[in-house]
DNA sequence: ATTATATGTGAATAACTGTTCAACTGTCAA
DNA sequence: TTGACAGTTGAACAGTTATTCACATATAAT
């Protein structure tokens, strides 16, 4: 294999190594898909808001007032979490009531806070 | 406690729910710091990097080909990942080795894909 | 010393993102 | 029906960020 055959403008130092890993590489659409998930979570607001979730279910407004900022704001990050499959909701009334869609991102966030702990 | 000691323009509809909840919320600056390392892992091109380190420790030059990108933008999200104390390095003569910090990194992006999984 | 190569880095650009603002929908109560 | 309120949404603005480009640094080989 020689260096023309890689998109990149390096040589090839590790020839093995790299189509190794190549192959055993995820698909991209598996990476975007990936990404997309931590960029949610990638964010003071929105982890603020899973947090709280982890607690209870709430309303815009509960959310709103927890994190002392404006129901817009908040329903913007809502409809965010919502169309990412994180959160989903219950509408009474005038209200709409908040919850985490799945466990996942509750252990998610416990490693990524052992991380946090870990590097103090 | 009147709807004025609130921060923000609602009424507080679930009063003892939400003062519980900021009683139990994480400082902010641990999320803080739990929104930096997502945001860090929310990226398609870092999260190849990580992915790729994962199987080996590579030098710049690898990654660029692994990635079938440039090695300034590499050599860019390396330095990132490395200020942000998730991957690390050693020198050896001309070339640096890129390898992970921390095994917390793995385990956050299993749990990821099991939830990319588990939403298909 | 000079050259080639591996990597790092600052500046610039383009794309993306979070919040605010203003207007809107939908629901309840009088 | 009218008013009040919970929530949503589009546009705009400001701030952030990923990549590219050009150049700088460091090491090895000649």
């Amino acid at each position: 294999m020689s260096k023309n055959e890689f998109i990149c403008d390096c040589n090839v130092i590790h020839k093995y190594v790299v189509e190794k890993t190549i192959k055993n590489m995820p698909d991209a659409d598996t990476f975007n898909k990936l990404a997309d998930f931590f960029k949610i979570l990638g964010d003071t607001t929105r982890a603020k808001i899973l947090s709280a979730l982890d607690q209870n279910e709430m309303c815009v407004c509960d959310i709103a007032n927890v994190l002392g900022m404006s129901k817009s704001s908040i329903s913007h990050q809502l409809g965010t979490l919502r169309r990412s499959g994180i959160v989903k909701c219950r509408k009474v009334g005038k209200e709409v009531f908040y919850m985490l869609d799945d466990d996942h991102v509750q252990k998610v966030f416990e490693i990524g806070m052992e991380h946090i702990e870990h590097k103090k």
